[in-house]
DNA sequence: CGTCCGCTTGACTCAGATCAAACTTGGTGG
DNA sequence: CCACCAAGTTTGATCTGAGTCAAGCGGACG
């Protein structure tokens, strides 16, 4: 069972907010916990010495600030990138549920340690400098068994992930296909 | 509670390997988790094209794989990067004990969900392209209420764990203490 | 006492960032 | 149904700052 399955359960609220709009306020006591179902709203933390730093920048079909779920109040602010829509929940609705239900708590515990694996991952390879590199470990790592990626987000949302400029992420990939490593496909790409 | 607390609370064997040598193998049954008390150790994944990948560098008073609580055979190999100690307990006696006490559980969930916030917040910095500016959210995320971060690992460390080369690292931490944006000292540094 | 490793600094190089411009696509609203 | 706008995609030219290689210092540890 998944995250979104786990809120959708428990029949959230559906609300819908502007690009721009701020969705809580670092500060803000915590009472909602929600799911994004399309858009994408970035969390930014006010530092301590005054500058901003962005934490986090959610997509559909994420959880936001799941942390939120263990803290009284919000470390960060989330602001709307784009027009969203979220599935919204009160946080004790779920805690409730969960204390009621460990069957469904040590599945979400599975859900959070598979997140853990995928970021240190993910981590890792932001660390490969040649951007060539890069983006073949990162499709070795997210390719299915016929060592194809499918494609749910945009290329651009790709290269920022794996931490590479849009332009520099097309170029190279332009590169790969020439020299016949990769193929491009228009909702998929395979690695030869 | 910390995970390091958990483990050492059901009475778990404490191991030695020397560096080069091998915990587990990608495709083992998993047996044990693991916990290390000194070291390093490095995760490593043969992809489906034949090609390794680094997933992970484990450090002291890290837990090693958590994500192998929740399944039957390793995705990678463990390798020691140095003579490496470590504590060692069977799989399931952590799962039947979380099982039976889910107040633990639930206090590992939080865990779990700290861990996704901070390798978020690690990731989104990484993708800081200035070193200048990736080291300063580095501290401004890191610092306590004094404004102080704590060195508990090396600088060469942290430099890899944001994502630069330690030599650039280290230039650049002198730039910014002769700019007077921060103060080095044996055990920490002090943002002003 | 020797070795390893973290730390530091210098010189040089180049790969990826940046800036800029154009094309495509999808959705919106009149 | 079309005009328009926003956003993703693509390619080119240029440049700079982080990586790389190299060398030396000093402390810890066996």
């Amino acid at each position: 069972m998944s995250f979104e399955q786990l809120i959708s359960s428990l029949s959230p609220k559906k609300i819908k907010i502007k690009k721009g709009e701020s969705l809580f306020q670092q500060g803000d006591t915590i009472e909602n916990l929600y799911f994004i179902v399309s858009g994408k709203i970035k969390l930014i933390r006010d530092t301590i010495d005054g500058n901003p730093v962005l934490l986090h920048m959610g997509h559909e079909s994420e959880p936001l600030a799941e942390a939120s779920l263990f803290s009284d109040s919000y470390h960060c602010s989330a602001i709307a990138e784009s027009a969203c829509e979220l599935k919204t929940i009160k946080r004790h609705t779920i805690l409730d549920f969960l204390e009621e239900n460990p069957a469904a708590m040590m599945n979400l515990l599975a859900i959070f340690a598979r997140q853990v694996r995928d970021l240190r991952t993910i981590n890792e390879i932001k660390n490969i400098r040649s951007a060539n590199e890069r983006i073949l470990s990162y499709l070795r790592c997210n390719i299915d068994i016929n060592k194809e990626l499918m494609l749910t987000q945009t290329l651009k949302d790709i290269a920022h992930r794996v931490g590479l400029t849009h332009e520099t992420f097309y170029r190279e990939l332009k590169k790969l296909e020439e020299a016949k490593v990769l193929q491009r496909m228009p909702d998929r790409i395979k690695l030869l």
